[in-house]
DNA sequence: AAGACGAAAGTGGTTGA
DNA sequence: TCAACAACTTTCGTCTT
């Protein structure tokens, strides 16, 4: 948590303060508290058996940022307890209740739709849990730091939430998610290389082998084909062929090949559309691949085999 | 007739001055 | 901030099976 501030986003300072006890980060040159609520997760006890251990440890439930109080909400009591004060007692305690409910309203109340549709989505593209926990940080952390101003919270949703399957590389490509969320593609594009750039999320260029299982049962080829396809890819990377490239496309191309030469052949066309690239891009990949990698060959003797 | 192939023009994003 | 550029797409005509 500590790592994604690197400076204000006010002032641009790098001097910021962090209060472990009230959980803050503060810029200590304009007071801007560029973090709140944060979780200190340092032991300030040890333990040396099971019993001390268990007399200390008091934490309850597990914290889910799928909640969007994380699961510690406070709400100022109810209506039944308020007619044994008096009347000046009465009004404070309306008081109260009126700038509790205030300040839930404020971010609370964003995050609550917010994650309600973080998890339609999640729930529709089959995410695992950690991918949806994570992406429930990360929107957490853009709506702190004002960065969904301006912008629709779907859009903001869906970009944290490929930026979590990037980082936890079970990738979805930007068709799926738009499909998902109804956001156009671009749009969550623009989002997800904001919000991480603005936070200072570190995302390593997708891996083209975490899209071939997913393309592979798309297009219901064998476990064999399957394997081929990423030896070709890791040819291919060895050949420096990746670099630069769409991942999409190479994952495809390298599947086309596999299936080709595996006698499962697809045509370019439902290859292209499972990766969500064109046939052009198959083509140019594929070109590539019998070039450099001289599979070519490869083929000719498997089809010389199978006659 | 469908699929594969390639050329040409257009798009959105990155980079470097 | 703007122009050059690389990757990718769209579109369309031609070739192959």
């Amino acid at each position: 948590m500590k790592g994604y501030i690197k400076k204000c986003p006010e002032c641009g300072s790098i001097n910021l303060l962090l209060n472990k006890e009230k959980g803050e980060v503060i810029c200590k040159d304009c007071g801007l508290v560029v973090e709140e609520k944060m979780i200190d997760f340092s032991h300030e006890w040890r333990e040396f058996d099971h019993e001390q251990s268990a007399k200390r440890r008091r934490a309850g439930a597990p914290m889910s940022y799928t909640r969007y109080d994380r699961g510690l909400g406070t709400s100022v009591g109810q209506k039944a307890d308020v007619y044994q004060l008096d009347t000046k007692e009465r009004s404070k305690f309306f008081r109260l209740r009126k700038w509790q409910y205030r300040i839930s309203t404020a971010i609370e109340r964003n995050l609550k739709l917010a994650l309600a549709e973080l998890k339609r989505v999640s729930s529709y593209l089959k995410l695992p849990k950690s991918v949806e926990e994570e992406s429930a940080r990360i929107y957490t952390m853009a709506v702190q730091r004002g960065l969904v101003r301006g912008r629709s919270m779907e859009s903001v949703v869906a970009g944290a939430l490929y930026a979590a399957c990037r980082r936890h590389e079970v990738p979805r490509t930007l068709d799926e998610l738009s499909e998902a969320s109804g956001i156009d593609k671009k749009e969550i594009g623009r989002t997800y290389r904001f919000i991480t750039r603005e936070l200072g999320i570190r995302i390593l260029p997708s891996n083209p082998v975490d899209y071939i299982p997913r393309f592979a049962s798309a297009l219901k080829l064998s476990p064999e084909t399957q394997s081929k396809a990423v030896e070709i890819l890791e040819q291919a990377q060895e050949a420096e062929l990746t670099s630069g490239r769409g991942p999409t496309g190479i994952a495809a191309a390298s599947l086309y090949v596999a299936a080709l030469a595996n006698n499962e052949k697809r045509t370019q066309r439902e290859v292209a559309d499972v990766a969500g690239v064109t046939e052009v891009t198959i083509r140019n990949r594929y070109k590539e691949l019998l070039k450099e990698l001289k599979l070519k060959e490869q083929i000719k003797k498997k089809n010389k085999k199978e006659i």
